[in-house]
DNA sequence: TCTGGGGTCCTAGCCCCG
DNA sequence: TCTGCGGGGCTAGGACCC
């Protein structure tokens, strides 16, 4: 392994030419530049139920301790005053997509991490002999374009990229040369390593392994049997800051699936059939717009005591047919055993495969412009290109705002007032800011949904972003 | 204080096959 | 025919990420 690891060492590159970059509170800050009223505001984004969790906490929010991940319910007792907000992935989206081309224009080779990361190498690209500058300027472009601050790291790996990008926030830009990396890697806590979580950094603790320097006085041998062979490998490298993973255009899906927790558990046969045949078609339709079939389908079963059971049905061959896919949904939960109450049900499909049996035959609510799509009502040039939720739009054309159909923060519109956001509906009474991103900050406005409708509308970012890319 | 939802990757056990 | 062994597929669970 030493020989290896030398071999490597000198592999690595000369330059700081990777770069990660990571929008700053990314849900958050969408919505906050999207309502105008909550600028410099605490904003939480996430589930609103009684069992949501954060997903994004504004930084005005995490200065009374709301975190990503913790409950909502925590989250706003710690936080009182702050805006609560169902995510809208429809604008994250568009933002999203114009962050990806401003990253793309440095080099072709970039890597989306997730809706708003990304790596970037440069040395693929006319900008390696100053990533510095690349970064500056990109930095300074998004923000033009989006409004956004996007943080930004640049090592000679993706290792130190990515923490730099981290050690920059918020809003910043923090270049690491080969030569600073040690004064930058060993004093971090093992945590910041990423793929280092709770449980690994648990175990390494237990060998007295607290920071990147402990770990890298470790043989190799313990770090294996403590942590596995795979990640100790890993982290006796990474600890080195030895680490040549390319940069490379993240290849297919390998599964598709949804979940869902129940508002207050479910019990008895027929409720939780109806449940998996919920939680089912949700993934169906995720399906379907991959556009495949798969071989294996996996239920999964949260208890009310949160022990959490997988069982997987594998087909003798790959499958589209949602019939069977949904029989298979069935075996499986049946095989998770349920005798006791259920707090969450989910269902995915693995072994994807472009070649599906039969191909689905849905009734013409697709993703526009998606191969085989039934000629649509409307002129394609007015299909805004952003991708809808499966059932969620298109079918019965516009929606109107009820208090079922309503959550914190969607996009409504009054043919008078104009744009603006749903605060909260109280029966038929909803209170709205009529405000969009270029308007001044509203008061709440209260409207009577009886004398005056208001129609559910795509978020704007989703249409004016993607005028702007010329799409 | 009571724990989401979308994923990826790794490991370990079991079984089958050559 | 029995035994050992390694590889590969399958399954379940766990850790991790945003």
């Amino acid at each position: 392994m030493d020989h290896d690891l030398l071999a490597d060492a000198a592999r690595q590159r000369s330059r700081p030419t990777i770069l990660h970059a990571d929008a700053d509170s990314f849900f958050a800050a969408v919505e906050q530049r999207d309502k105008p009223s909550l600028r410099g505001k605490p904003v939480l984004v996430g589930g609103t139920g009684g069992r949501g969790v954060v997903s994004t906490a504004s930084y005005e929010a995490r200065v009374s301790g709301a975190r990503s991940a913790m409950p909502m319910s925590r989250a706003r007792r710690l936080a009182p005053a702050a805006a609560v907000l169902s995510p809208r992935f429809e604008a994250y989206s568009a933002y999203s997509r114009v962050i990806m081309r401003e990253l793309g224009t440095l080099s072709e080779l970039l890597e989306p991490l997730s809706i708003d990361e990304a790596f970037v190498d440069l040395d693929a690209g006319p900008h390696a002999d100053d990533p510095a500058a690349a970064a500056v300027a990109v930095r300074a472009r998004i923000r033009e374009r989006t409004g956004l601050a996007v943080s930004i790291g640049a090592g000679r790996s993706k290792l130190v990229a990515k923490i730099a990008s981290d050690a920059a926030k918020p809003d910043g830009l923090l270049v690491v040369a080969p030569e600073d990396e040690d004064e930058f890697l060993l004093p971090l806590p093992v945590r910041a390593i990423p793929g280092v979580g709770p449980a690994t950094s648990a175990a390494l603790e237990r060998i007295d392994v607290r920071t990147v320097a402990d770990l890298r006085r470790q043989d190799p041998d313990v770090l294996a049997e403590t942590v596995g062979e795979s990640a100790g490998v890993s982290l006796y490298r990474l600890s080195r800051g030895v680490d040549l993973r390319p940069v490379a255009p993240s290849g297919e899906r390998k599964s598709v699936g949804a979940e869902r927790t129940f508002a207050a558990d479910i019990f008895g046969d027929a409720t939780i059939r109806a449940a998996v045949d919920t939680v089912a078609d949700e993934a169906l339709g995720r399906l379907e717009t991959h556009g495949g079939g798969a071989r294996t389908v996996v239920a999964k079963v949260r208890f009310a005591d949160f022990t959490t059971v997988t069982r997987s049905v594998t087909l003798t061959h790959p499958s589209g047919d949602p019939a069977t896919l949904r029989e298979a949904a069935h075996q499986a939960a049946h095989a998770a055993g349920i005798t006791d109450s259920v707090r969450l049900l989910g269902v995915s499909f693995h072994n994807l495969s472009p070649h599906a049996q039969l191909t689905l035959d849905w009734d013409g609510d697709r993703t526009p412009g998606a191969a085989g799509a039934p000629a649509a009502a409307t002129p394609s040039d007015d299909v805004p290109r952003f991708s809808p939720s499966p059932r969620a739009a298109g079918r019965a054309g516009p929606r109107l705002l009820d208090e079922a159909g309503s959550r914190p923060g969607l996009d409504v519109e009054h043919p008078t007032l104009g744009r603006g956001w749903v605060v909260h509906v109280r029966g038929r009474e909803a209170t709205v800011r009529f405000e969009t991103v270029d308007t001044p900050p509203a008061r709440s406005r209260v409207v009577d949904l009886d004398t005056d409708p208001l129609t559910i509308v795509p978020p704007l970012a989703a249409i004016v972003l993607e005028e702007d890319e010329g799409a």
